[in-house]
DNA sequence: CATGAATGAGCGTTCATTCAT
DNA sequence: GATGAATGAACGCTCATTCAT
C-alpha cells in the first residue's frame, strides 16, 4: 500500500517540505507589502501558488504562519551570530559583528525586514508575546559581552549593561527602520563600525585636540 | 450665575468637548490593549460610554480617531520640548532634556506609550504615512543640536549627525519600549542622563594616559 | 397667555405654514438630485434651513414627506385639469389639454418631474400603493372623454377606451421621461398637439394621396 | 457514464453555474417584492438558499446582481426580437411583433416585469445609467422601422420618427405596467395588434366621404 | 495530500428617529 | 415650537476557516 508514495525523509507537511517554505516566503512578502490584517489568507495562498485550504495542512492558522516566519528568522539570526561569535576575540569585535548581522538582515531579505519593523511590535502583544523572548535573547548576548568587557576593564563599570544593550539594539533597529521606510541603502559593515564607534567612544570631541 | 461658565463651552462636537476627549482616551486604551485591527469601533464606543454612532459625530472614521490621538500626543511632546528648549544652554543639556521628555511620556499615559510602540510604525505604512513626519521632526531637532555642537567643537565632526540622531532616538525608544512591555518603572531624569552620558562619552573605560 | 402668539389662522405646523412648504420643496429637490434612499433626512433639513428634528414636527416620517409631496403635486395637476376642462368643447380639445398640462409639469418644476419619473413607480409598491390611485384618476378622466367621443361617433367604437387611455398616458409619460433624462426641452403645446394627432389619426399615410 | 455530462459543467462560479442563476432569480424575486433598497443582501441570499458571503463569490456587489439581472433580461429581449425580425416583411408586422414580445415579457417572468417597472428607471440615475442604453436600443429599432415605412410611403412623413417610437414604447410599457400592478392578464398578441392598430390608424372614426 | 466553494461571524459606517434642552 | 446631539438597528461586504470532493 505504501509503495506508491515511496520512502519519504520527513512528514510531507513538515517544516522540511518545499511547500511549507513557499508558504512562509509568500506570507512574508505579502504581509510586508500590505500588513498583516490587510493580507487575506487567499492572497498568501495565491502568492505561494497553492489553494487556500492547503495552508491549513501546513499551519494551524494565519497567526501561526506569521509566528513561524518570525521565529524562523530570529532563529536564523541567532544561529548566525552564535556560529562565528566564538572565533571573535575582543568585545568590540563581538559587538561590531552583532551590529553588522543585525543591519545586514535588511539586505538579505527586504520583505522580512519590513515585516520585522511593522508587524513584530504589534504582534508582540497579540501573538502571545512570542517575539519578546527573541528580543530578550538578543539583549542577553549583548549584555554578556558588555559585562565581560567591564570585568576585563575595557568598558566603564558605571553604566548598566542592560541600558547599554537596549541602547545598542534600539540604535541599530532605528537605523534599520529608517532605511527600510525611506528605501535608503547603506554599507552594513561600515554603518556597524560607525555605531559601535559612537557607542564605545561617544561623540564628544577629544579634549587633547581642543586643548592644544 | 451661568455667566461665569460662558465662553468655556465651545462647539458641541468639537475637540474641546468632554465626549470628544472621552472617545480619544477610550480609543487609546482599547487599542493599546488589543491593537488597532482587533479593536472594533463598538469596543471603543463601549469604553467611552457612548453609542457606536456617536463616535462618527466627533470623528470622520476609526482611522481618524487613532490619527488624532497620535497627532495630539506628538504635538504635546513637540510643544513641551520647544517651550523649555531655548532656555537651555549647552547641547548636552538640550539632548538630555529631549531624552527626558521622551522617557517621561511613558509615565504620563501608559496606554498612549504602548500605542506609540505598537501602532505608530504600523501606521506609518497604512495610515497614510502620517506619523512618519512626527518622527522626522524629532530627528530634525536632534540633528540640529548635534550640528551646532559640532560647529562649536564640542562634538566630533567625523560622525554623521543623522546617524547620531537616529541612534539617540532608537536607544531611548527601545528603553521606553522595554519598560512599557515589562512594566518596569524608572527615573526618567536619571535614565536620560545615563543615555546621554553613553552617547557623549561612550562606554570605553578612560585610559590612564589621557587623564594625566 | 396666548397674547404673545397672537391670532394664528391655522395650526402652526399644518399644511398652511411656511416651513411646511419649505420642507416639502427641499425634499423634492434633494430627492430629485440623489434619489430617495440616498437622501438623508438631514440633507433635506439642511436644504430647508431647519433642524433635523423639526421635520418630525411637520411630518410623521421621511416616507410621509415624500408621500405628501407627490400627493400635493398630483392634486395640483388634477385641480388644474378640472378647472379649465369644462370650458373645452370637443374631445380632441380636451385630450389635447390634458396632454399639454401633463407635458408642462416638466417645465413648471423640473425637480418634481424627475422625482415623478424616478421615485413614483418605486413608491407605488412601497409607500402603500398610494400613487396608483392618482394614476387611476388620470386614466379615468381620459377614458370618460374617449367614451364620450365614441358615443358621439367621433371616435371608433372598436377600440377599448381603457387601452386608449393607457396608451395616451404612457406615450406622454415616456416623452416626458425621455426629456427629463436627456435634459431636452420642447414646446409643450406643440408636442401635445403632435401626440394627439398621432393618437387620433394614426401614422398611416392617407390613401387618397397614394392613389393619385 | 459521466462522460455524457462532460463539457456542460463550466467555471464553478461563472454565469453558467446553477447557483449563479439561483441567486439572480432570488434577487429578482426579492427586489420585485420589496424594492432594491429594501432588499438586504441577506434576504436575497436566504431566498437563494445560500450564505450571504456566497453571493460575493458570484457577483462583485449587490449592484452587480441587479445590473446583471436587468442586462440579461434586456439581452434576451433584444435577441428574441432580432431573431424573427428579418423574416417579417411589412413595417406593420414588424411593429406588431416588437409590441408582442414586449408585452409577453410580463407572462414569462412576473417578478422581472415588476422589477423592470419599478427599478429600471431608478437605476437609470443611480446605477450608472446602464439601463438607459437598453431603452435607447429599443427606441432605435422602432425608429428605423418607422423611417423605412415613411420612405416607402406607408407612413406619414409629417410626424417625427422619434416621437412615434417613444409613444409606442410608452404606450406598451404603460399597458404592461398597469397589468403588472393590477395583476390583470391579457392576450399579448391581441393587445399588441390593438395598440399598433391605434398607432397606425388612430382612433378617429372613419369619415364616410373618404371611403367612397 | 490538495482543492476551492461555501460559510457566517464580524466589521466600519449610515441614518431615521427621539428627546432633553 | 425648535433644536441637534445621541442613539442603535441595519446595512454591504470581507475573510479565516472548514470539508466534500
Amino acid at each position: 500500500m505504501d509503495k506508491t508514495t515511496g520512502p519519504t525523509t520527513a512528514l510531507a507537511t513538515g517544516p522540511g517540505s518545499e511547500k511549507y517554505q513557499r508558504i512562509l516566503d509568500a506570507a512574508v512578502e505579502v504581509i510586508a507589502e500590505r500588513g498583516y490584517f490587510r493580507s487575506p489568507v487567499s492572497a498568501i495562498a495565491e502568492r505561494a501558488g497553492v489553494a487556500d485550504g492547503t495552508i491549513y495542512l501546513y499551519f494551524k492558522s494565519k497567526d501561526d504562519v506569521l509566528r513561524t516566519a518570525i521565529d524562523t528568522t530570529f532563529d536564523r539570526f541567532h544561529k548566525q551570530v552564535e556560529e562565528e561569535f566564538k572565533t571573535l576575540h575582543g568585545p568590540r569585535e563581538q559587538l561590531e559583528y552583532i551590529a553588522q548581522v543585525h543591519l545586514e538582515s535588511h539586505a538579505v531579505n527586504r520583505s522580512m525586514a519590513i515585516l520585522m519593523q511593522t508587524e513584530v511590535r504589534q504582534s508582540a502583544k497579540f501573538i502571545a508575546e512570542f517575539s519578546h523572548h527573541h528580543l530578550v535573547k538578543y539583549i542577553q548576548v549583548v549584555r554578556e559581552v558588555v559585562r565581560q568587557g567591564q570585568q576585563e576593564g575595557i568598558f566603564r563599570r558605571d553604566v548598566s549593561d542592560g541600558v547599554v544593550a537596549h541602547c545598542m539594539f534600539g540604535a541599530i533597529d532605528e537605523l534599520l527602520s529608517s532605511a527600510v521606510f525611506t528605501g535608503r541603502v547603506y554599507d552594513a559593515k561600515a554603518t556597524a563600525a560607525q555605531v559601535i564607534d559612537v557607542l564605545l567612544n561617544g561623540i564628544t570631541a577629544e579634549r587633547q585636540e581642543i586643548r592644544e
